[in-house]
Formats: C-alpha cells, structure tokens, sequence
DNA sequence: TATTTTTTTAACAAAATCTTAATGAATTTA
DNA sequence: TAAATTCATTAAGATTTTGTTAAAAAAATA
C-alpha cells in the first residue's frame, strides 16, 4: 500500500479540522492534527509531515511567530489559513517563511491545488534538523549545541551566526552577506566586530582558537564553515 | 554592480505593464515585456528570465495553453494574473505548472511577496555553476577549487583571475582584458604583474608549473585557460 | 534599581596579500 | 648571430586585512 503524503493541520477550531480532514483524506493524504502552536512545533519534529496547514488565531501563540520557530530549522512547505487580513499581514507570513496563503472561506478544491503546489516545489535541504562537523553537533529544533556530547552555551548573535554558517558548510560566505543575514541591509556593513563574534565562536568550538579546524578564515573573502567527517 | 532578477511580464494590456514595470524596477528587478503569448514563449527561451508572471486572456493563446507550452521545456517560477475565475481555472492552471495565482485587482505588495516565495523555493541545479577540466574543479557557488578532491586555497586576486579564465576556458585573453576585467580600466596595464599571478595560479594548480597544462601561455597575446577531458 | 549578560567600539598586534623591481630564460626580430 | 622583446621567476617592502584584547554602552534579568 502506498503511504499519501503526511499532512500535519494545525488549528483550534474543530470544525475545520473535521472538514479538512474528511477531504484531505479521501484525496489519499495521511493526517495529523495539533489543536495549538505549541503541539504543532512538537509534532512538526517527531512527526515529520509533508506540509503543513496553519491557522491563524491559534490561542497560544502568534501564526507568524510559529513559523518564524518552524523556520528556524525545518523548511516543511507551511500553508497559512486565516479569515481575513491585512496585506502586510500576509506580506510578512510570506517572507517569514510561508509556501502559500489562502483566505477563508477558501475552495477545497484550491487547497488541494496549491498543497499540490508545495509538494512539488519543495526544495531538498540537506541540513534539515541536525547538523554535524568534527565533535561539534547542532540541533536546530531544540538550538542546542553540544561539544563532545557537552552543552554549549551561546548568545542570540553568537547562534545566529553559527546556525547561517552551519546551514552554509562549505560555502565561503562573504562579510557582507553575513552581516546582512545577521543585522539586516540596513546596517553599515563594518565587519569589524563580525570578527568579534567569529573569536567568541571559535573559542567555544574550536580545539585550539589561533589555528581553528571548523570555523575557517578565507582571507580578504570571509568565513567557511568545514565539514568534517 | 548587481544585477536584480530578470522578470519577464507577458500581457497585453499597456497599463499593467507600465504599472509592473514601475514597480519592479524600483525593486531592483529587471523587466523584460511580452504582448503576447508567442513572444512570452520565445522571450523565455532567448532571455531566460528569473521568474514569469503571465497575464491570463492574451488575445493569441489562452493562458493554460502558454503555460503547458512552457513547462514542456522549462520549470522558471510562473506566477498567474487575473481579472477573475472559476475555481476549476484556477485549479487546473496550477496543476498545470503555475506556482502561484493572483486575482486582479491585487497588491503590489502581495505580488512582491508571492514573487518572493517563487523566487526563493528555485531548486538550484547542482551542475550548474561548476567548472571543469583535467583535475581541476571548481565551484562558482561555493567559491571552492579542488585538484585530485583536494581544497586549494587562494587570494581574492588569484580566484578572480581563475574564475575570469575558467569562464572564458578555450578563449584567448588578451593581457589588457584580463587587467581590465580584474584592476579596473583606470589601471594602466602593465602585463608585469599580471605574469607574477598567472605564476602563483600555476604554481597551484599545474602539475609542473613551469611546462603548463591548463593554463597556457599564448605568446605575444596574452593567456588561455584550456579544457582537458 | 542593581546586577548580569550581551553587544558594540576602539586600539594595537599579527598575518596575509598586493605591488614593485630586479634578474634570468625564452622567443622574436633585425 | 646579436639585439630586442616578451615571459618566468624570485624576493622584499608597502599595504591591507584579520586576530585579539579590553572596556564602554546597551539590553536583559533579577
């Protein structure tokens, strides 16, 4: 028997999630269902779906900071329900991360056809959840670094920027993009206290910080996270 | 410079694509136009735009057949405008290939938004941006050149000196294009010290560097860098 | 508010890269 | 063949970039 594609629905309402799933199932899809935020992030990492369908208005907790969260380590196809809103609304649940966003009362039929739109958009990540180099391993779901199988403590920057390159191993990221990733294009691109932070990093994982292993300069270029095996 | 992504725009009416255009343009966005769905298709084969966004009720072609046309050869991002539809439309021209759907009147923004998300679910073809030849492998994307596997490193000048050789492989390069294309016009070229990098770059990449395999000296001419299977 | 943590700035040391110049080898020209 | 031109090679000083430290400023926490 050939599995359909795993669907985890995340909403509040039952109504919907009866509704959603009567159709989506006779259209062959396996369903999950969370009823808050906070189930459907747990259930995205043990579970992991296919896609995702996400209602706005959950009680828990904000839908853009959901997949602000979900986006911090997992790139599942997410389609935003909501009655209705803004513009800007929808705007930043996109760029936030979002594959596709439909407005109630929506078609069934529509759903359908733009689930089947993610589907087959979606994008093949290889560092999807966890990451490895050396002794050095990175879980994104639970933004836990561990050294040696030791925890690691990290500031907010610190992480950020440990994360793009972990994302990027391999790739020799320049300063600029770096700092854009980090700070956003607005700030002056100065990458003097990038190097700060790459001191900070190499002297939590690296062996010996002057003649560092994982974390690499490519002089006059930028950084370059290795992979070793 | 930076160029933004090419947008091709397919439509008859003069209005929307005045009205794209403006827009796009001062997103950064580069704007090719069609008027019709025969020069939308052949645009898309000359030009290779980024993304497309196609108005529906061209006067040559109806919509669902351009686009059937175009995903028999390409899978560029198509974004679908139109004044407004019937569920089944909208269904059967995303089954069709079309990764978005837009009913006019629509935002600006939320088009800007959409384009993004086609944009950024693009599945970057593996071969593409790699450079071959004897032993010698490099990687555009990663900025990455290998010999025998093996991770060369080199200065900001070497590599663009490789990388402006590596695109023009097989082509002679007079010593003045090189200079140019590396130091700026305003530089006087002298050939001097463009000799002590071609020497550095030999250095690292030729078996023996002073009888070179790959990167040939053409006398009286200037340089080319020569493609072995 | 006081304390701690994190971010940002600034200054100097260290390292890598760029540029120049000088010399010898190879090639072309007279 | 000799002279002239172009190219290869080396090395060293100048310049730029990066590493490192420490302290001030800002933000978060208690």
């Amino acid at each position: 028997m050939v599995r359909g594609p795993v669907v985890l629905v995340i909403d509040d309402e039952l109504q919907i999630r009866r509704m959603l799933r009567l159709s989506l199932e006779s259209h062959g899809y396996e369903i999950i269902e969370a009823t808050s935020a906070e189930e459907g992030i747990q259930l995205t990492a043990s579970k992991h779906p296919d896609i995702i369908i996400l209602d706005l208005g959950l009680p828990d907790k904000d839908g853009f900071l959901v997949l602000k969260e979900l986006r911090e380590w997992c790139n599942t196809p997410v389609i935003v329900l909501s009655v209705k809103s803004s513009d800007e609304d929808k705007i930043s649940l996109l760029d936030a991360g979002a594959n596709d966003y439909i407005t109630k009362p929506f078609s069934m039929g529509e759903l359908l056809a733009r689930m089947r739109v993610a589907l087959r958009n979606i994008v093949p990540d290889a560092t999807e959840g966890i990451f490895k180099t050396g002794d050095l391993l990175i879980d994104f779901a639970h933004r836990s670094v561990k050294l040696h199988g030791k925890r690691l403590k990290f500031t907010p920057t610190e992480y950020a920027l440990l994360r793009f390159l972990a994302r990027n191993a391999e790739k020799v990221l320049t300063h600029n993009q770096i700092i854009n990733e980090l700070w956003g294009p607005e700030i002056e691109p100065d990458p003097s206290y990038l190097r700060v932070y790459i001191l900070q990093l190499r002297r939590k994982i690296e062996k010996d910080p002057s003649h560092p292993d994982i974390l690499l300069t490519e002089p006059g270029v930028g950084y370059r996270l290795s992979l070793i095996s």
